[in-house]
DNA sequence: TTGTATGCGTTATCAG
DNA sequence: CTGATAACGCATACAA
């Protein structure tokens, strides 16, 4: 593989004078530049960003660490992380941890050794440690979707207790009371957040406490089918099925196909999420939709931000707005629905 | 953020020694290693792989660049690569090119400036020049699941005419005579070889030529969504539908809902690629299922092969036997259908 | 067992 | 406009 000095003899001249050319820096004469440049086609130089970092301490490229490229919403930050990015030159690592914190820990350590300008983190869990590791490395980071107690640090998410309140508000604006809440892991932030969202709405509205039906499990629509069968197993069953996301929607939805309850005549189910069309989800779900795009690009800027402006000021949080798309999959409770269940 | 030299500092050594007990290479009594550990944790010192790299020469990373990130096919093989790779202590850089050549040739270059020490690729076009291009430099190369005329590259492949062929047989077992291919791009090889499988099937069953039902598309569920649509305005329709990959299947899928059409007691469907269940897709699909898993771990023992013992040897094609599913989403053919339709 | 000199490929600085 | 020198952080070869 040649280097900057072999096309610099090639084309009689010094290798800075190479490396103007490449970077279009300094004064270089057309006629040496038509030189080098055809050297550099003769030899298919390609330049060596690695020599080209360790000059400049700086790599241009970016981190992404998220929990679960499989889903349709992740993909989509991707696109607005990958598009934000790369309008201003950066390039984008992509790592998915599956929710595993030994591989977010791998991967941070990696990641950091390579000296990838910044860190786009989804945090695996809602400890400090990892934001501590890198901030401590003197490197920035912008943590996703998840809120970290404890940790000073930017952070770009959707409004988890709002929108699951409106959509909850929504649910019982149809005659719904028995509204059973499949969320996510207990411990990270947006699953009890949505949770809160929920309760706050069924207390306004005046239902009896026994009436939050809350449960947890794991953001997966193997967790979703598990999470709806415990829902359904109630007596009396519930009317209304909430998913704290898309695949925990999935989930559900094979589950009530199995118990032979069809949506929404016999139950209502919204989520969280949009399920894009490749799903085949039939019928499509009334949702709570997060800007994710927007998300990536917005984490994206801001990281940028801090990276160019030394802007050392407070950390910020950016709550993106989220909105209620109404489909058929939810109607009006039944108000004496199948009296011999169960 | 600090250097190998702070800590031979703190530590009371020459930077060499720091190194040698970074590395376990070389002789280092364990009182200075104990000091240099201490060191190194006081000051959180995190090794610049940069600069390694740039000794060694080697990044002791890969780069897997596919087409379509959102398909859990090659999320699955994106695992085999992962896991075959860092089990030898590799990296793996992943890119998504969504089948476009420009997003590849971005990549492409990125990651030789990057010196990855070779690239696992599905190349979004059949033209050689990409692999050229990375093979001029020197980098092993090891090509995914498509055929590439005029390329000298090892490849690894499902075996797409063969599993073609055993699907389409099964359906004329059944007594289909009219089978729609609903194919991919007919410039990529494995759509061109699944189709080529499934006239081999036809001809030997003594069909005539007029049965040779083949269109191309995208390999999207939007692409299956029109190629159903297409299959099914014939006169008379065919009876099954044979999907070129999994979301191809899941595109037809909505079309035949929408035209009423049940699945199988209307329509035959099957696909090649496993859907999995997150896919929520009812009936679940006979299918041809390639090994998925496997092939990104074959792929990457045969890169690091390559890598390792500068085993130029001719360029090898490993061919994956493919298994044919049978679930409840292909029946026998009726023998008059619909007679009122179209 | 530890250290010195040197170079990986690139670019900033300063001189010509 | 062009070039010599040095340095980025690390590890190999060779001394001590």
């Amino acid at each position: 593989m040649p280097t900057i000095r072999d096309v610099a003899e090639r084309a009689g001249v010094a290798p800075i004078t190479v490396s103007r050319v490449i970077n279009n820096s300094g004064y270089v004469s057309e006629e040496t530049r038509a030189r080098v440049e055809a050297a550099i086609a003769e030899l298919q130089y390609v330049p060596n960003s690695l020599a080209r970092s360790l000059r400049f301490k700086r790599t241009d490229t970016l981190a992404l660490v998220l929990t679960d490229i499989t889903n349709p919403f992740w993909t989509t930050v991707a696109r607005g992380v990958e598009d934000a990015a790369s309008s201003q030159g950066f390039n984008v690592i992509l790592c998915n941890t599956d929710e595993s914190e030994g591989k977010q820990e791998k991967y941070l350590n990696v990641l950091l050794q390579k000296r990838v300008d910044g860190f786009l983190l989804v945090p695996a869990r809602s400890t400090p440690e990892p934001i501590w590791q890198i901030q401590s490395q003197g490197v920035p980071v912008v943590v996703l979707d998840r809120r970290i107690p404890d940790a000073q640090v930017d952070i770009v998410r959707g409004d988890s207790e709002g929108g699951a309140y409106e959509l909850t508000r929504l649910l019982i604006s149809m005659g719904h009371r028995r509204i059973a809440m499949l969320s996510g892991p207990a411990e990270v932030s947006t699953a009890a957040d949505r949770v809160a969202g929920y309760r706050r709405a069924l207390r306004e509205a005046g239902l009896p406490k026994d009436l939050e039906l809350a449960y947890y499990g794991e953001y997966t629509q193997e967790g979703g089918y598990r999470l709806a069968q415990r829902a359904l197993a109630a007596s009396p069953p519930p009317t209304a099925l909430f998913a704290a996301n898309n695949f925990i929607a999935i989930g559900a939805l094979r589950a009530l196909r199995e118990a032979g309850l069809r949506v929404p005549d016999d139950v209502s189910l919204v989520s969280f999420d949009e399920i894009p069309p490749a799903f085949a989800i039939d019928p499509f779900l009334t949702v709570v939709c997060q800007p994710a795009y927007e998300m990536g690009q917005e984490a994206t800027k801001l990281l940028l931000s801090r990276l160019s402006e030394e802007e050392s000021g407070e950390p910020r949080e950016i709550v993106l707005p989220v909105k209620v798309i109404v489909r058929k999959s939810c109607g009006p409770a039944p108000s004496k629905r199948r009296p011999e269940s169960v």
